[in-house]
RNA sequence: GCCCCCAUCGUCUAGUGGCCCAGGACAACACCCUUUCAAGGUGUAGAUCGCGGGUUCGAAUCCCGCUGGGGGUACCA
């Protein structure tokens, strides 16, 4: 299926919290599959459950979303042909189908109370039968009816099940899924508050929405046959369900809290880039071929191909995104790199939040230093600190080489510290040959002398090339470090 | 319990009856490069395609059973 008529997806989460990497995998399709066949990305949001509901969820999610760069084309912000885009704003249209399918009977009122259907399942659990509602008000007398719509009690609306024969699911990867209706439960549609259930509101907003793809987890493969015998009961038609795999944990189980970070905008304020992320999601239960794995955007659009979603789930593994974020940061351009750098530099006040021109270039010319040596941004921070401020203080332990003893190592930074004085020229050429020189001077390993000389000027034993940084720092402040570092021996003595 | 889905290296996957005693990637390990850390390069190890039956001249690929894993079983989505 590489062509076809344009496609119209969907993303309908519920505004309880952040979007969840799994469900993010579920967007990623659904938006390359409405790229792929150049039709719509719809974002719904489904605030049907009041109780639920969080303040400011929507916005959380739709700021994740923009910088994921999965901007959709009809929704909240956005407006459409189909507005509101807001299920709590859509009241009208479900009540006024849900009465339409009341009055053919394919819907019922419900007296029962909460207390009331859980004694039911009690006794159903006791006996060892499923759970599940005893369909009372189904089966009530039109004058036990008529007493009941009297009372004015508050009632559901629930969908009556066929009470026999199977309902199928047309599934795009999976193929015909048989359920046998006498096991089904007349759910709830329109619960007691007038708010619509999703098995309702989901239904009803594809079809007025022109969803022709319904991608959701593989988790609601259980009640689509509520589903699909809604659109028999309304007479339209089904659209294409694509149930997708899970993404798991590593023990195996659907991906949840308890596994750590779940939640987008985690891994973007670490520095994970929107382009690696969704290239290394969408590699989960889907795949191009036998070796290409890193793939642009348009690539992916170009390439995405629906029909070829595996049905199994898979395991979220993130060592490889590690390895795909710094393919992606390692491809990037140095000005872009600074640029999306620039902002964990500031929030670790390591750069004021407005930069000079000067500012900018000195970070242009830092950024090559660490490029390779990073797998998210928010390493810049670390690996580039020692460039922006001096060691606070040193430790005896590291700046001695383990091979050293504290006083060849002072001697050896004494030495270097006149050489370097002394030098004429302060570009990293120059730098390294005359500090090899040095090396040969005084007779030691070249790593134990550049080791010294890397603690004394960084602090630490791990950094960027040596020469490229102490270039980048000027002469005055190398010396003044070696100064500093000379005096812990004193201290220490 | 009942219903449903799934099943190729530790992990993500390629593979849709012969090109596969199964290819790529991550991770692991080794070596090379090297001033640290990385990156890069080369290579090694790792899956009798969950198991058992079929079908077929021929099966990872089709069918059945089993086992294992996952999901569902709400006036939550």
């Amino acid at each position: 299926m590489t062509t076809g008529a344009p496609a119209r997806t969907r993303f309908a989460p519920s505004p309880t919290g952040f979007v969840h990497i799994g469900s993010l995998r579920t967007v990623i399709f659904d938006w390359l599959w409405a790229k792929h066949t150049n039709g719509q990305f719809l974002l719904r949001i489904e605030d049907t459950d009041r109780k639920r509901y969080v303040e400011g969820a929507e916005e959380q999610l739709k700021d994740s979303l923009r910088t994921m760069g999965l901007q959709w084309d009809e929704g909240p912000d956005v407006d459409g042909p189909h507005a509101p885009y807001r299920q709590s704003e859509r009241l009208e249209i479900y009540h006024k189908l849900a009465n339409e399918l009341l009055e053919k009977g394919y819907l019922y009122k419900c007296w029962c109370t909460p207390e009331r259907l859980e004694q039911v399942n009690k006794e159903k659990q006791a006996r060892k039968q499923p759970p599940g509602y005893d369909r009372h008000c189904r089966h009530l007398s039109p004058e036990e009816r008529a007493a009941k719509e009297a009372s004015g009690e508050p009632y559901t609306m629930r969908l009556a099940m066929p009470l026999e024969g199977e309902t199928v699911l047309n599934d795009l990867i999976r193929g015909e899924v048989v359920f046998r209706n006498e096991l089904q439960n007349d759910l709830v549609m329109i619960k007691s508050d007038g708010f619509p259930t999703y098995h309702f509101a989901a239904i009803v907003d594809d079809h007025l929405m022109n969803i022709t793809h319904v991608l959701r987890g593989e988790e609601w493969i259980a009640t689509s046959p509520i589903h699909v015998t809604l659109y028999k009961y309304f007479g339209w038609e089904q659209p294409v369900w694509v149930h997708v795999p899970s993404v798991l944990g590593p023990d195996g189980k659907k991906l949840s809290k308890r596994h750590g970070d779940t939640a987008i905008n985690e891994y973007l304020d670490k520095g994970y880039l929107p382009e690696a992320i969704i290239n290394f999601l969408a590699l989960i239960g889907w795949g191009y071929d036998e070796t290409t794995e890193i793939m642009t955007i348009d690539e992916l659009i170009e390439r995405f191909d629906i029909t070829r979603i595996s049905p199994s789930g898979g395991v979220f593994n993130i060592d490889k995104l590690n390895r795909f974020n710094g393919i992606y940061i390692r491809n990037m351009s140095v000005p872009e790199l600074a640029e999306r750098i620039l902002p964990f530099l500031q929030k670790a006040e390591l750069l004021p939040a407005e930069v000079t021109p000067e500012q900018r270039k000195r970070l242009e010319a830092l950024v090559p230093l660490v490029q390779e040596r990073m797998v998210v941004l928010s390493d810049a921070v670390d690996l580039l600190r020692s460039l922006f401020v001096a060691p606070e203080s040193y430790d005896l332990k590291t700046l001695v080489p383990k091979r050293l003893d504290a006083e060849t190592t002072r001697s050896v930074l004494e030495k270097a510290k006149q050489a370097l004085t002394e030098l004429p020229s302060w570009e990293v050429a120059a730098l390294e040959e005359r500090l090899r020189a040095l090396v040969g001077e005084v007779g030691l390993k070249v790593g134990d002398v550049f080791m010294a000389l890397r603690v004394a000027t960084t602090g630490s034993t791990i950094s960027p090339p040596l020469f490229e940084t102490m270039h980048a720092l000027d002469r005055e402040e190398v010396l003044a470090r070696l100064e500093r570092a000379l005096a812990t021996f004193d201290s220490a003595a």
